[in-house]
Formats: C-alpha cells, sequence, structure tokens
DNA sequence: TTGAAAGCGCTAACAC
DNA sequence: GTGTTAGCGCTTTCAA
C-alpha cells in the first residue's frame, strides 16, 4: 500500500480492462460489476481527481470569493453554499478578498483551470472589473452586489432600496425629522441602493437631511464607529441613525455606548442586517433582516443550474427584506442630545 | 480564444520546445526569459492545475475541515488560515462537519488527491476516528481538538485547563460557592478539559458541586439555552454560571433574558471564547479570550512546515487564554434567586 | 459488452 | 541551455 492504487490497479485485480473499471465508475452497465465493486473495496481505491479533471476540463469545485467571512452574514451564506454543495458533491473554495480589488484580481486570476464556477460579492464594481470577470471565462454568480449593467451575469441579490425604505418609513412614523444616515461605499451596490432608497423616503415625507447628517463610510466597524462620533459631534445631532450594515452598526452601538448616550431615550438606532446577538444587546437591536443562508443555498444552486446547462439566460433573483422591529427606536424625545439647548428651543418655537 | 493555451501554444509562438518553456516556468535560467515571457503575456496563458497536479501529486490546496463557519471562533480562525495561504500560493478547501462523525468521515474519504494536508477540528474523537485520520495517508493539523495519544498528528491547542481555572478561581475570588456549570461534550478536548479545570480548582478550595449543577452539553446554542433552563429551574439556583464555549453562552444569556434573571446581580456569567459583541451586552460579558485568527495562522504555518519536510517529529502548540473581565459578574448577593427562601435563610443560619 | 490505444497538459529524464 | 520523449491516471473513440 505504499502508492494510491489507480484503476489499472482494479482493473488487473478484478481481472479486466482499465476501460471496463472507467465504465463501471461512470455508472454504467457493466457484466462485472461486482468484481469490479470488490477490487475496488479490497484495494480502498478512489479516482485521482486531478486525472479526472486533466481529461474533463472540469474540477468539481467552486470558488467563493467573500469580502470577509468574520462578517457574520457571509459566515451564514458561505454556510448555505457549503451545504448544497456538499449535497451535490461539489468542493467549495473560500477566498476574503478583504474590500481589495487588486487581491480579488489576482485571486480571480488564480482560478482557471481550478474551479467550475465562482460566487463572488465583488469588491471593485469599475467597468474595469467587470472586464476582469468576464475574463475569467468561468461562469459566475454575483452575490449582493450587481455589476455590469447589460444583464451579462446571474445575480441573488436582496431588495436593498425597499429595506432601507422600510428603516426610513419606520423612523418617519415614529415622528423622528432630524435623522443621521451611515451609508456604505456609494459605488457598491448595496451602498448605493440603501443610501438611495432611505433618502428617497426621507423626501417624499418632505424631509431634507443636512449634508453633514450624511456619512458615507466603508462597511467596516471602525468607520461605523468614526461616523457615529460625528454624528454626535454636531451642534445638532440627530434623533436617530439609520446604519446601512451590521459591522458598522456595531461600531455605531459602541460609540453611543462610549459616548454614555442612551438608547433610545436619546438616539433611536436601525440597522441593516440582523446580528446573533441583536435581542440580547442593551436595547435590543431594531434592524432590517433578510435571509443569509438561503441566500448562499440560491447562490449555489444558480450556479450549478448553469454549470448543467440548465438555464439559458441570464438570472437575477431578488430577496426581500424585513424590518425587524425589537427596542432601539422610539419617538424622538426632549431628551435629545444638544450640545446648546436655547438654539433647539427657539428653533421650535419660531 | 476559443481554448485556453498550453504549454505548446506558448512554445511554438516563441518558437521553442515546451520543454523550455516548462523550465522557465520553474524559475529556471533560460537565454530566451523575455521571448517566452512575450508570448504568455499575449496568449494569456496560465498553467492548468490538474496537468501540473497529476505529475507533480501534488495540489497546491489544503483543506480547512471546522463544524460551523458560522461559529464566530471558527470564522477567525478560517480567516486567519486563508490570509496565510494566500501569501503561500496555496488555495483552501471549506467543509462543515456540523459536528458529525459520519459527515466528517465522507469528507475526509472524499480529500484524498485533491489537498496536499488538512486542517481539522475533529466532530470524533474516538479511535474509529483517530484510524481514519491515519488511513487518508494526507498530512493533519489538530485544530482545537487533541485525539490519539501517542503523538500522532501535530496540533495546535489551546490551555483549556488553565482557561477553565482563571474563571473558577475569579469566581470563588468572587465569594461563590453555589456555582453552576455548563460544559461541552465530555469526550471532545475542550469540553473535558474546560470541565476538569474548572472543577479541580473548586475541588481545591473546597467546593463541591451537587450533580444538579453540572450541565453536561453540546456546545450548540439551545444545548445553553436549555442547560440554563435547567439551573434556573432547581431548588436553590447557583449564584453563577460557568458556560464553557461562546455558542452555548449565547444560549444562556437568552435564557437569563427571557427568565428576566438579572446579571450580575442574581447570576453571575463567565464565558469562554470572547464575542464580538461581549462589550456591547448588557451587562458587558466577562469571558476567558485566546487569540482566534492567530490560532488558524499558526495551524497553516505548521501544515505548510510539515509539507516541505521542515518539521521532523510532531508539534503540538498551546496558546494560552486570559480572563477578560468586564460587568457579568459579581459577588453573589442577598437578591439571589431561590424559590424557597426560607429554605436558604434556614442553611445559611443552620 | 469489452479491450487497445490515444491523449488531456505538464514535467523530468535523457540526449545533445 | 535546449529538444525529444515518456508518462502521471483517467476517459473515450474505435474495433472486435
Amino acid at each position: 500500500m505504499s502508492n494510491a492504487p489507480t484503476i489499472h490497479d482494479v482493473a488487473s485485480v478484478a481481472g479486466l480492462s482499465s476501460a471496463t473499471v472507467s465504465r463501471y465508475l461512470q455508472g454504467r452497465h457493466v457484466r462485472t460489476a461486482d468484481r469490479i465493486a470488490e477490487a475496488i473495496q479490497e484495494l480502498n481505491f478512489r479516482p485521482t481527481p486531478a486525472a479526472r479533471s486533466l481529461k474533463s476540463g472540469t474540477t468539481g469545485s467552486i470558488a467563493v470569493v467573500v469580502p470577509d467571512i468574520t462578517n457574520p452574514f457571509f459566515a451564514a451564506v458561505v454556510k448555505g453554499v457549503e451545504s448544497i454543495s456538499r449535497q451535490e458533491d461539489y468542493h467549495i473554495f473560500l477566498y476574503n478578498t478583504e474590500e481589495d480589488g487588486l487581491r480579488e484580481a489576482a485571486i480571480l486570476a488564480d482560478l482557471r483551470g481550478r474551479v467550475d464556477g465562482i460566487i463572488l460579492t465583488p469588491a471593485d464594481e469599475s467597468q474595469a472589473a467587470v472586464a476582469r470577470l468576464s475574463a475569467t471565462g468561468i461562469p459566475i454568480v454575483l452575490l449582493d452586489r450587481d455589476i455590469g449593467d447589460d444583464a451579462l451575469f446571474d445575480s441573488i441579490l436582496i431588495d436593498n432600496v425597499e429595506g432601507a425604505r422600510q428603516a426610513a418609513s419606520y423612523l418617519l412614523g415614529l415622528g423622528h425629522r432630524d435623522i443621521g444616515v451611515i451609508s456604505g461605499p456609494l459605488d457598491t451596490t448595496p451602498g448605493r441602493t440603501r443610501h438611495e432608497g432611505f433618502l428617497s423616503v426621507l423626501d417624499e415625507g418632505g424631509v431634507i437631511l443636512a449634508p453633514t447628517h450624511i456619512q458615507v463610510s466603508d462597511f467596516r466597524e471602525e468607520g461605523g464607529y468614526q461616523s457615529a462620533l460625528r454624528l454626535l459631534a454636531l451642534e445638532i445631532p440627530p434623533t436617530a441613525i439609520f446604519v446601512a450594515n451590521n459591522l458598522m452598526c456595531i461600531g455605531v452601538l459602541r460609540a453611543l455606548h462610549d459616548m454614555r448616550v442612551e438608547v433610545p431615550g436619546e438616539v433611536s438606532v436601525v440597522g441593516f442586517d440582523d446580528l446573533q446577538l441583536a435581542e440580547l444587546l442593551s436595547p435590543p437591536l431594531t434592524v432590517i433582516g433578510r435571509p443569509m443562508e438561503e441566500q448562499g443555498a440560491l447562490a449555489i444552486r444558480l450556479l450549478l443550474n448553469r454549470l448543467n446547462g440548465r438555464s439559458a439566460k441570464r438570472r437575477g433573483i431578488v430577496l426581500d427584506t424585513r424590518l425587524i422591529i425589537r427596542d432601539s427606536c422610539a419617538a424622538p424625545s426632549p431628551n435629545r442630545l444638544v450640545k446648546n439647548p436655547t438654539i433647539v428651543r427657539s428653533s421650535h418655537h419660531g
């Protein structure tokens, strides 16, 4: 048992040609099936993936390329992907881009011949990035971020606009007018669409936010922290804050905590994407939620359909969000934070 | 550009033999290096991994097999692994076992010929599992759980005993005597060692726990939830609870929250493994912390050393834990939870 | 239904 | 330093 047994070893033990064994392995009918099965068992034979791959041009693997696996959203997505691919006998490669377009480009370039398909959350939505994706020649499903306007790739997104609108309507309904927004990068799908969706509702409600109230950040915890600090430093801080993703929201909560700002007493908070601990926070956090593992499962299903030639034209799936009301929002109260109370009063009375 | 270019295409464009191009690709010195580089550039050539693999018997891939990627600890570990392997040009396959020995066995059987090495958190520590691991013939680094007493595998663990002891000493120091323990499965390394470490300190302090106070659970959130409920249902519930991992601890907090039990007023809580949101909980959670991404980074380093033949005998690395004190523990107070207060008082006075 | 043989793309002797 | 060639383990014509 020095070297791994090959198909020839199986053939000779069974007293057949390797061609017959190969046919058996393909599941085709063979007279001597049991003898072959026995030999395989005895030798503990498994076909070498590399040899198969070389012959077939197929790998049985797919790549999942996400910004950061420690983001609970992507961890859930990957779990969904992995569970389906296990059932379908696909193997998954995992890559973190760290939101870095260069890293992403390097990874993609390395993927040719290694995977049959890619599930990708692009770090870079530039036209160059689109070209790079097409250049791989590998079927791609876009996850959570859409690029390439000409319906180039399959995608599985969520209704970011509607999600953000749910948050905005809720806050407006509670009576907030002086609202802070912490958005992600506007050159990413979720960054831009959540931003616009949120503002569109305010707009419809006749609420115009001062530029100081609109913080464009980076979807990272530290970015959320800093943005929240800036909002709190305003002469008249907002009575509510909408934070466009989970990581930034954690940063915001940390800032609020550090600054001893009471939620929702002084400021209301709505996050985008649920957190496992959201209900255990103090107060339990109100968020825009969405299916996560399902999004991953759908991504891989979409990809496998494409690989099996079962789907012809490009498919874009959009999942619904939902507002999960907990206790981090309340009507704006007279306790609101102000640097200089008189200003507020005069403005209210004026 | 119909089919991917091969090394022969490069050779013919450069007017050379494929052997020379191959040598160039190995980084060996070749007169016509620039001509080759040009041809490669022009054709956008990349060597086919399958062909290389078939020839070399090597894959450039490693498998990371963990119970559950949505567990923040494993997500962090995987991130550490991925970041190093990217630098070293290795690709990583990810698998979830869901703590299921059968799944694990199936995965391992599928790995031969597909990866050069495995980083594994075994779901199953039985002797049969050890045999299965050895049978793969693939170098393995054990992550967080040790199996096979005869120093069979490299491993990267943490000092669970000391970690649990830190928690126990802390609780004892605060004055707790009536302590609840929620342990993981005792047939896993972290389950058993944390359990024993914790109890050993109590033992040394002359504190013997009633069997009802020792809950052996499953490292899952629901298990923690149920165990906490059982502890709270006792005639005289404990004044403090030690929870042996992060997921169960979330369950415990949820149970405490649902039952409206005040922490640390009525019950103190110490968890094992830090959580990203630990400081934002109410109250901020005291835990036993440890390096997580580092543990992953060390695991892959250990594995790569082994693959490069740089390490001879088996290496076991043990990382230190540390007590991170926040606000979820206090001295036991007279507010303690009791079903029937008279019992307590009489026992205190008797 | 089965076997012989060629070939997937690359690397490593072995000659020159 | 370079070319020729065999072969890694498998699948797939093509004949039988």
